[in-house]
DNA sequence: CGCAATCTTGAATCGATTCAAAGAATGTGG
DNA sequence: CCACATTCTTTGAATCGATTCAAGATTGCG
């Protein structure tokens, strides 16, 4: 049903390996998309955008065992209630973390984007309290606890870092808690769209303020707590205000300074260091 | 002007350690009730009580440095911003933190306790995002980022509990979402409350479903995205249907069994082993 | 006792939801 | 390559939960 699409993001993956050892933006940055077979890299270059890594540390995160795994979109990858026993390690693809309730109602808490460990809190919270699962076809690579916790034992600066990283995972809840409690539906949407357009921007997955946006509009219904048919009333407004535009999962932003005045966007919160100087 | 409360808020800290070591509850745990005039006792059983620690572990925490200090009620401890070099221990009273917005709006992200470090994360993300303030005068134990940063480097298994207490925050934070998102009104204040029980009952400080809520109907709405008016309408139904009743500063849950039930409470995301099993 | 903060209640309003149904896009198999 | 099924998007109309505004009652405190 899904193979096709799941081959053809394995492949996206190791043929990038073949390209240009960094892609470097405009900005000069390092971008994160996959630029080599091994899933370690990317883990390097995720760590090493939080924090400096020394040669030595560097040595020790490449000597991880992971094991690379496709999944089909919408599959479950943890869910409520399991005890993992590892982490993954996102290298392509999108993964989303949510909670169902009675009544069919659903609660997205966090979207997430290659270069994330979305399962990274379950390290140290055994049981999960949530689910993850895959928004589109993706690859991952799964890393033992017990390896990451031999790390971060033999490592303090890494588990600072992996640490570090959680507490980012925090500062976002904390954010969308502002979207879902004080901010109208459309700043909440605006605010969405600002955030991601930043994440992505930081790892080289986005430039010229457009993305490529997977999520359907139910999914940010139950991301920001709204109805979908409000979303889509929303997005048709931001859209005819020419702020942005959303179609056929690509997100056009015509006007981001504007976007991020309304939604009150401030990236402090997102803690990327050169950004917050 | 607060003079009095506070020199009697650290009396009471002072004349706790005359009694008995520890108060012990029904359930036969360690109240976390300041039993000692050092504050580091209260660090100890605090950690104690997310993970087990060994001699030596115990030992280095009670060598932290810690300075306590009164603060009045409506103080910032620290603001969005900020830059600490100190993390505070909550040794009595109630803090919150939380965002202001354009036009007077304000957004609460979490209610703080005695045992709680609600600034632990400025650890690793030097900036606050957010700001920190006493609810009601507090006594607060002072502890220096660098001899935090000393000791978990030297000792990964408290690193790995003091992380473990940041993940149950991002915890709370998503259950909070759920609140704001997906849970009416009357849902999500019930939860509150709930919420607040078992994490007062943990540390000895409510028993027989009631305990001393010392805020505001404006702080809840604040809290959970709702306005005041709509918190006192539902304070009004919910004592109507006797689940409980909140006067002059503290709460009685009348039914606990319902009030569990109509707001969807499930504990496993507070990560109380204990309770979780 | 009197001020200030907090709580309480009613009435009007508004933002968002629900329900329903049509239209567009996407993927599938014949 | 087309027809069909499915999922996603779009729009209107009625409704509802929560807000805003405003005024009065209560409580705590100096």
């Amino acid at each position: 049903m899904y193979s096709k699409l799941v081959i053809g993001c394995f492949l996206q993956v190791l043929m990038a390996g073949r390209g240009a050892r960094f892609h470097l933006q405009s900005e000069g940055r390092a971008a994160l998309v996959p630029t080599s077979s091994h899933p370690a890299d990317m883990l390097v270059r995720k760590l090493g955008s939080i924090a400096q890594l020394s040669d030595e540390e560097r040595r020790a995160v490449m000597g991880l065992p992971m094991t690379a795994r496709p999944l089909p979109g919408g599959h479950d990858i943890a869910c409520e209630h399991d005890r993992p026993m590892q982490c993954c390690l996102i290298l392509d693809g999108w993964a989303s973390r949510y909670q169902f309730l009675a009544e069919g109602r659903r609660q997205i808490f966090s979207f997430h984007i290659p270069g994330d460990i979305p399962d990274l809190q379950c390290l140290h919270l055994r049981v999960m309290d949530h689910s993850l699962c895959a928004l589109t076809p993706v690859m991952l690579a799964f890393i033992p606890h017990e390896a990451i916790r031999d790390l971060t034992t033999g490592y303090p600066g890494i588990a600072a870092t992996l640490w570090r990283d959680t507490l980012v995972d925090g500062a976002v809840f904390r954010e969308w808690m502002v979207g879902m409690g004080r901010r109208s539906a459309c700043q909440a949407v605006a605010h969405l769209f600002c955030e991601m357009y930043v994440k992505l921007e930081a790892v080289g997955l986005a430039k010229n303020h457009r993305y490529k946006l997977p999520i359907t509009q139910v999914d940010i219904a139950d991301a920001l707590g709204l109805s979908n048919v409000h979303v889509n009333r929303v997005l048709r407004q931001l859209r005819e205000e020419n702020l942005v535009v959303l179609r056929n999962g690509w997100l056009n932003i015509s006007n981001w300074p504007e976007l991020v005045k309304i939604s009150e966007f401030d990236p402090l919160y997102l803690h990327v260091d050169r950004l917050a100087a």
